[in-house]
DNA sequence: GTGAAAGCGCTAACAC
DNA sequence: GTGTTAGCGCTTTCAC
């Protein structure tokens, strides 16, 4: 900067001024400068304007899996809104792990980083070291306990009891669920609105129809095959996310049971791949951009903390209607 | 820091070396210097250590498209190795737009990354500007025009051949290519291997039969559509990409055209929803893991720019053979 | 409107 | 071994 500010005759302060395009300066020494930044290929500094500035021009979006179709989706929503602000996305795999989790909470703490989007592993993270240097927060997919932060959701509850519903509706009598773990909001809630479709038939919930596995392929693949070894086995499945659903159709093909004949199938997370399984697959789809978008609004705009709650869409393909 | 060194009776200097475990410090000062850290709840700033080494401790991994299960399965590889070395990965997604590739090269230069791993959008993507400075720079999956750079890749020619000639074994004899634009160095070379299949066959290339698209779902949508048309439609597929695959079948499937009966498919790309279209796809799986584990030893132990060329697997599912 | 100068928080010579 | 100090490259008062 010495050197541009030498060569345009200038201050060092007026080139910063010309490069972060403050008003008043005079035009003429303004063009010199821009002039001599072109010359020199000069390139700002963005680890001595954080540390002058103490805040980066970059969000972290720190996702619980990044295999996760659903996780990557978000990602657009989150840049468009960050890019169309002077912001840069930079995403971080917790691979739903706490430490790996807590190691990138500090990267972006360390790196300064101007706010932070958080699928968080577990409801406890802790994000406090993050609020207490002032650095918004918004949860994402997943509500955190404490309450200081905003979150992004959708309604677990209504999509999954929604979707039972269907299952029933379509004559099934047997319907299970399949959910993630307890330390996973999504999981819990989708499990109570299953439950609550359920209630809202006048159906007792069984206990043996009810299975929490990790949210992942092995875990929709167990579930599965456990499920089919009951002695009164289930004839549909609610998967509380995509992963697991992919998981149980390749279980339930190995074992060679007929979807939707003898088992009907509604599995959480739309992706394009759902149409073209064996029958295609009836989803509930999220709205991933909107929910992207929506926690980078957030971001933007810190106040009070609030709680988005966006709708989701049951697609009815063909596993569910027999 | 000041506080910390105030607290415990010691120099700044000395609190920075017992944060950086330099082994030359008085342990029972050191002792003193971690409690007084940990009971004023001292975080450093990252920023400033940067700033002062010039060189901050993270990886960018700049990716063409996080919604491809291909690129993100790349994540845990090169996570990995980053771990193991002290190194954090951040994710950035340059959407093939070489507008948006641009700038997260530069974010990454601005932030001072330690290194970048890189699927660059155009073979003639300009990363001078790190290379200048000595960040150290590797390509995946697709090679850089520039020599200068160490890149991981796959032996795309060989894998598209062998496709290829599976298809022509079965029994296929028509069968087209659908591949991904020409700056995309593994289009090419796909493509290539393709053409190498139908010579070794004594078969002669049809233009018509050859297909151009972007590298997502309705390139592959599109392409079958067109394909199918034909007054001599093929009666095989090689679809050089996942999504490209997912769109192809999806067309399959809306246009009523049995597979593997009618129309032999096999796509580049594994994924865990492979086997459970209808029917199970028959795919070209590349070992992301390792690519990914690669990139990172390279970013590592910089040195003369070398290529890894790591081997595919063609995975047969009922999609190819009729 | 422009420049001089302080200082962001840390590390690494260098001196002791 | 430990402390003193300069300085990484920038932004921003403050004085002119």
């Amino acid at each position: 900067m010495q050197d541009v500010a030498r060569a345009a005759g200038v201050s060092t302060a007026t080139v910063s001024r010309v490069l972060n395009g403050r008003p008043d300066v005079n035009p003429e020494l303004a063009a010199r400068v821009t002039a001599t930044v072109q010359e020199l290929g000069y390139r700002p500094n963005g680890v001595a304007r954080t540390l002058r500035r103490r805040v980066a021009s970059v969000w972290g979006l720190i996702v619980s899996d990044v295999e996760s179709s659903y996780f990557t989706s978000l990602v657009r929503g989150v840049e468009a809104v960050a890019r169309a602000n002077g912001y840069s996305v930079v995403v971080c795999n917790s691979q739903d792990d706490p430490g790996t989790e807590a190691a990138y909470l500090e990267v972006a703490l360390a790196e300064q980083m101007a706010g932070v989007i958080i699928s968080p592993a577990r409801p406890d993270s802790d994000i406090s070291p993050l609020l207490a240097r002032g650095v918004p927060v918004v949860a994402i997919d997943r509500r955190l306990a404490q309450g200081a932060t905003s979150a992004v959701v959708v309604d677990n509850v209504a999509a999954a009891r929604r979707a039972t519903l269907h299952l029933l509706d379509a004559g099934y009598r047997r319907v299970a669920c399949v959910t993630g773990p307890e330390h996973v909001s999504t999981a819990v809630e989708r499990l109570r609105g299953y439950r609550d479709a359920l209630h809202d038939r006048g159906l007792e919930a069984d206990p043996a129809l009810e299975r929490v596995e990790n949210y992942r392929v092995d875990g929709g693949r167990r579930a599965v095959r456990e499920l089919a070894a009951l002695p009164e086995p289930p004839d549909a499945l609610l998967l509380a996310n995509g992963l697991l659903t992919v998981g149980a159709l390749s279980a339930l093909h190995e074992l060679g049971i007929a979807v939707p004949e003898e088992m009907g199938v509604v599995g959480f997370d739309d992706s394009p791949w759902a149409e073209v399984t064996r029958p295609p697959l009836t989803t509930v789809a999220q709205p991933t951009d909107a929910l992207g978008r929506a926690a980078a609004e957030l971001l933007l705009r810190p106040g009070a903390p609030v709680v988005r709650t966006l709708d989701t869409d049951l697609i009815v393909r063909g596993s569910s209607t027999r």
